[in-house]
Formats: C-alpha cells, structure tokens, sequence
RNA sequence: UCCCCGGUGGCGCAAUGGUAGCGCAGCUCGCUGUUAACGAGUUGGUUGUAGGUUCGAAUCCUACCCGGGGAG
C-alpha cells in the first residue's frame, strides 16, 4: 500500500546529517529543507494566500486546537478541509493542539516559554495541571492518562482532548500531515516530570497512530507525525527518539523545550535515532541560525510563527541581521529592507516608506515587513537546500552566519 | 476697561504648602509547534515672568505677560 506521504532523499551530505530531499503529498511536493508558514488559525497572520507562491511559500501549517475552538472543525470540513477553506491549493499540516491546550490553559499570563530562561520565575512557566494555579486566573487543563481537560480561552467553556479526539479534528481539518497528540511541559521541569510527560507522550502517539490507521479513507488521504520529546534531557530524548521509530509513523515531529545553547548536540543524536527514510519537522523554531543548526542536524522541515510576529512587531531579517523597521536613521533610507535580496517587497519599496507605514500605524507596514520576512525565511531555507544539492553547505553556512551576526 | 478660568517635560493632563507624577509622542530592546498590529525598558520639566510670605512654594500673596470665556 502506497502511503500518502512519501519522502526521497536527494542528496545526502557526506560527514553531516545534512540533506535535501522531497516530501510528496497529496497537495504537492515540498522541496527540503523547507520552511513551513505557520496559519494556525487558517491564516498566515497578513499574508494572502494569494501572495504565498510569491513568498516562496511551499507548504503551511494549521493548528487543531484553534481551529477546533474557531470556527469549528465541522465549519473547515464542510468547506473541504483547511487548505480549500483558506483558498490554498499546495500542501498543509496541522498541529495537534497539544501545545496549545498548555500554554493557553494554566500557563496563560504565565509567560511561558519554550526556551528556559534564567530570569523566568520558578512558577511563570508552569504547564502542567496544578490546579490552585489554574483556577486561580480561571483557567483549567487538568491531564490524566485519557487525555487533557481544559477550558476554551476563548469563552472558558469546558472541553476534552484525547489523542483520539484530536486526531478526528485533524482528519476533519483534512490537512495533507497531522501530528500525533502529544504533551508539552515547562523547559524547567525536572528529569521526573519530564520523563512522565514524555512516557505519556508515547502511550499518546500510540493511540494517535492508532486512531489514524484505523480510519481507512483518512489513512490513505492524510499522513501522520509522531512528535519527539523529552525536553531537555539527552538520554530522555534519545529514548523518545528509539520509541517512537519503532511504530510506524509516516514521520517525526521534535517538539516540546530545549535551550538554545544545547539544541544542536540533542537534535543529532536524536535525528540518528530517527529513521533516515523519513522526514523529520522541527516544531516552532526558525530563526535563520536555527535552520542551519537544524538543517545539519538533520532536519527537513521547520516551522515558526518568527516571520510573521516580527513583521508585525517592526522587525525585520536583513542578510546582516535584524532590524526594527521604526528606528529613527530610517526615515530618509530610500534603500530596500534589505538590498541582498530580492522578494517583492525589497523589489518595491524603501525603508523610509515602510518605517513611515509603522510610525503612522498603517497596516500595510505590518503587512510588508511580513511578507519580506517570509520571503526571506523561505528563500534563506531554498538557498541551504541548494547549498546541500551542490555539496557547499558548510561554506554557505560559514558566509551567512558571518555576515548575519549583528 | 472690568470680572472669571487657566498657564506644569513635544502634546494632553495629575499633584493645593514639604523640594513634580501619568498617558501619548520620542528613544532603545525583546518576540521561536501565535489568545501577540504585542510586550518591556528609557530620555525629557529650575511648574509663564519678576518679586514676596514661609524652615519649606507648582501650590499662598502682589504685579506683569500669554491663552480662553463673560460683562460693557
């Protein structure tokens, strides 16, 4: 039986875990490495689908939980699924909303955070089920082995996830990859808490893939990740890595907390552990030096909300680093963001406009600094997967990142 | 001409006797499976002018200047 998802290796680099390859999907190829833009609730904060193409734009990612909550998975199916609903042809994934129902229950307001910080404060970054802390801003998600209680953000009515549940509103989503339902805990948590959750996090895929499998015209339409975790333990990751290869996924997510200093001594030893013949997505990370980090450990895809948040929020990725689009120097810069590359936007428009559309709050500022960080995302994450087709990935690597430090 | 009200950092205001705060603007920074067009930090003032009362004045008194309103 030919699964929906496949994925050939192009090019694998010799003394790296580097490589480019192709995901075929029911919607279409996606090239890798790739970067995937993330449309949690159907829709890349700014962009049309329109424009995706353009941006270079390969494949997009949706989320579960919000699209459960709003307008309803129902709403999404009716229309032919996420990507028809949002009037995108290519492929789409959809998160399981397992993260979600964390951050967005009892650690709402609670600064959570997947990176550990230092200045964190021991119980801002709470996510699992203590329940005097959730009620006490009259937020819930209570977890037991079945699944997570939890109350909608939105209206604080009371809902339940199971993995079985998430993976029907994945199927009814209808996206071309669905991730397994997993369990996220703060960075911080100690090896015990961490080892529970990530146990659990395998009782979990299990049903998930099980759930999925057992749907057979969802099974032959849609394929299924299963998601790494183990925070920031080496051994626990490794062993997360090992469990979830031996079922029968049709990929892998590495999800959940790490710090930014160790990331790249975890992700390779775990991606060793993955099967090679799979693609691997790394969760919500992609500032360009992660996907150099990534990409050399390993990684196919990547997706992160960073285009789009920072495009909103005035700041914008240069080829010499980042930079807010409302410092004062830039108000006579007649020069494009960024005069090395060459999206639509750097194609188009000056600094000075740009800067004056953020000074005057006008929208379109907030929508062409995301258009150019994406593009440039995309285009950087091209770049890597040509660098890796003709074996100069390091040098590559080495130019950028030299340039790129600010 | 007289009467009333008001003059506090760029703007809008607060503080009525104890040595001036806030919002916005400005400046800078941060955002990594998006409840985020968000959040954080921060520079600016001899309080219209000149005197006086007081241990001490943005606050009270006098004069003048400026703005607004009213009477004539």
């Amino acid at each position: 039986m030919r699964r929906p998802i496949t994925f050939a290796v192009e090019k694998q680099l010799p003394d790296s875990l580097a490589r480019a390859g192709i995901i075929q999907t029911p919607h279409g190829p996606i090239k890798t490495p790739a970067f995937i833009a993330v449309a949690t609730k159907a829709t890349a904060k700014g962009l049309q689908s329109l424009q995706f193409k353009d941006l270079g734009i390969q494949a997009l990612i949706a989320n579960a939980y919000h699209l459960y909550l709003t307008p309803g998975e129902k709403i999404v199916e009716e229309t032919g699924g996420v990507g028809k609903f949002m009037a995108w042809e290519g492929p789409t994934m959809t998160d399981s909303g397992g993260f979600q129902v964390f951050s967005l229950g009892v650690g709402f307001g609670k600064q959570v955070s997947k990176f550990s910080k230092e200045d964190v404060p021991r119980q801002a970054a709470v996510a699992v089920y203590d329940e005097d802390i959730a009620t006490e801003h009259g937020k819930l998600a209570i977890v037991d082995d079945e699944g997570v209680t939890f109350t909608s953000h939105h209206d604080g009515t009371l809902h339940r996830f199971t993995p079985e549940r998430s993976i029907e509103i994945q199927h009814a989503l209808g996206a071309d990859i669905i991730f397994a339902f997993d369990e996220f805990v703060q960075p911080t948590a100690p090896i015990e808490e961490q080892r529970e959750s990530m146990e659990r996090t395998h009782r979990w895929a299990a049903r998930s893939l099980k759930a999925h499998r057992q749907n057979i015209a969802k099974n032959d339409s849609q394929g299924i990740y299963g998601i790494v975790q183990g925070g920031r333990y080496e051994e626990l990751r490794i062993e997360s890595a090992k469990t979830l290869a031996e079922m029968d996924f049709d990929g892998y997510g590495i999800g959940g907390s790490f710090s930014k200093e160790d990331i790249l001594g975890i992700l390779d030893k775990v991606n060793r552990e993955l099967p090679r013949e799979k693609p691997r997505h790394l969760l919500g990370i992609g500032e360009p030096e992660d996907i150099f980090i990534g990409t050399a450990a390993g990684i196919d895809t990547f997706d992160c909300v960073i285009p789009t948040r920072n495009g909103r929020n005035g700041t914008v990725f240069t080829a010499k680093g980042k930079m807010s689009m409302e410092r004062a120097e830039l108000a006579r810069d007649f020069s494009p963001i960024d005069a090395a590359c060459n999206c639509i936007v750097c194609r188009t428009y000056t600094r000075a406009y740009i800067h004056h559309l953020f000074r005057a709050k006008e929208m379109l500022g907030l929508v062409l600094a995301s258009m150019h960080n994406m593009a440039f995302l995309t285009s950087l994450t091209e770049k890597v997967r040509l660098s890796i087709l003709d074996g100069t990935f390091e040098n590559y690597r080495a130019e950028f990142l030299s340039a790129y430090k600010r």
